[in-house]
DNA sequence: GCTTTTTTTGTACTGAGGGTATAATATATG
DNA sequence: CATATATTATACCCTCAGTACAAAAAAAGC
């Protein structure tokens, strides 16, 4: 992405978390980053289509960072899943995310609405995953419940305790409280069998995200750290270092959009590991 | 208030509830009720003006109605809870209210805010008095972090709920399922001796507000339901009940702005039931 | 019934804000 | 140096909230 552009999205980024979306005006964006109106139509069609760029931005950064926490952890150790939770607060709360979510909900832009949506139901699909590897095959069929309660109710007390504490927040204190309280509703749930939601209705909410099932990233994602692990500190370290985490991240979009990038990266990388040590890596493709 | 004045705000609440508040224009309301620009700022500062005296409306009906469902009731009866809270989601989905919140709150209107955040965090102080009700002085600490939990559980089952069920969306069940773990979470607190926020806290988000205290108010309510009782069936019946229902409702009042007009009422009903028979009434008043 | 006051209406206006069009200018590329 | 591309400045269109004000209609007072 061109820098100029990049900028621009910087800029309009800080600009909406001070003073929020729809009161800053495009005028503003153009006086903070230095373009003409000219430059900005050219690099996003609509004010909401820049919206959307920074929410691309923001939510890669963030999925990347969330997944290497659990890089050589215990899954089911709940807590790594504490620890991502954590970094997802704090994320949140750095780049003003949820607000600008709940604000842009009520946009009137169809687009817009579902690509939000898109995102808050591959947030909670994501929980519904961990807790699966957490609580395991005996309670499925209360883990989607599990999912929709512990956001919910992380997300009121991290609000509320805010409201309480202020400057003094405590964001792990908060997520702790809320997983103790995830882990009694599992073992109720459990024991009393009561069900609201089937598992099964994810399937219907997550369009065409036939997302790879959680042993394909796992497996991925260790078998990429464990190539960078062998790299040597020498002049080209950055090079594969760079052309391993690009062909991690594509091979975990759930669409092969770009298979001959994909393949161009795999010779660079096999240049240093050779044929051999790349088979492993090679059958990860479909 | 003017019929003419009620006219345009149930003609814009109606438009709001189908377009939101954003998308529906002022041109929309004057068209769809019938008034000229010249009158609709007579009645309305503003736009935003317009919409708290929707909201004044809608939330002086509502909590009138869940008043009423207590009367004559056991307090600590979880029953009268659930058909409390059941009368309140179908409010809030009969009106649209929660979207129109949501999409308030992000309209940089610093008064509208507040407006909001002062209904939202009565709603949260009458949870928690309810569940001083119901829970009792043993559970104090931790009936704060019981209503936000609960809160917070009940209204994310609502939506994914419905979001799964559509048309055949049941909120009793959802009420009932998210009380059975709202009873669960107090348990597990009062045993581990777990806080997250403390209860004397509410007293500062809820500013002026020194409310009647729970006695007060249910003494109130039970004094003026037995008064109505006693009236028999005649042709000064609705009359009585007017005058009744009136002064309950200032009296509820946390402001008596009204000083005057109430002793007026008094003195009419005074008429019906004699002197004696109103003492106890007329020492609710300060 | 007539006068005065209040309410309502119609019309025209202001200003902010998103978005378009385009000719002129600057910058990069071959 | 020439050509293609990116950028700028300027002027413009449209929608919408809110204002101003004189004319007309309706209420209220007598």
């Amino acid at each position: 992405m061109n820098d100029r552009k990049q900028h621009v999205i910087n800029t309009a980024h800080q600009l909406f978390v001070e003073k929020g979306f729809q009161a800053t005006s495009i005028q503003d964006i153009l006086d903070y980053s230095s373009i003409s109106k000219g430059t900005f139509y050219n690099y996003f069609s609509s004010k909401n289509e820049l919206l959307m760029a920074i929410f691309r931005d923001i939510q890669k950064k963030f999925e990347h960072e969330r997944n290497e926490l659990l890089v050589g952890k215990d899954p089911a150790d709940i807590e790594v899943f504490i620890n991502q939770m954590v970094l997802q607060v704090k994320t949140h709360r750095a780049t003003n995310l949820i607000p600008l979510y709940e604000e842009v909900l009520f946009l009137n832009d169809v687009e817009l609405k579902k690509f939000i949506g898109n995102i808050q139901i591959r947030l909670l699909r994501w929980v519904y995953e961990r807790l699966n590897d957490i609580f395991g095959e005996s309670n499925k069929p209360y883990l989607l419940d599990g999912a929709i309660m512990f956001t919910a109710i992380l997300h009121h007390n991290l609000k509320y305790e805010r409201m309480a504490n202020r400057l003094n927040s405590s964001p792990e204190r908060v997520v702790r409280y809320s997983v103790n309280r995830l882990v009694i509703l599992m073992n109720d749930v459990n024991s009393t069998g009561e069900q609201l939601l089937p598992p099964e209705i994810l399937e219907e909410w997550s369009p065409s995200c036939h997302k790879k099932d959680k042993t394909y990233h796992e497996k991925l994602t260790l078998e990429i750290m464990s190539l960078k692990k062998e790299l040597v500190k020498d002049k080209d370290l950055e090079k594969y270092v760079e052309l391993l985490d690009f062909v991690q991240e594509e091979l975990l979009q759930s669409d092969n959009k770009r298979p001959f990038v994909v393949e161009s990266a795999l010779a660079a990388i096999e240049i240093y590991f050779g044929k051999d040590k790349l088979q492993r890596l090679r059958s990860f493709i479909q």
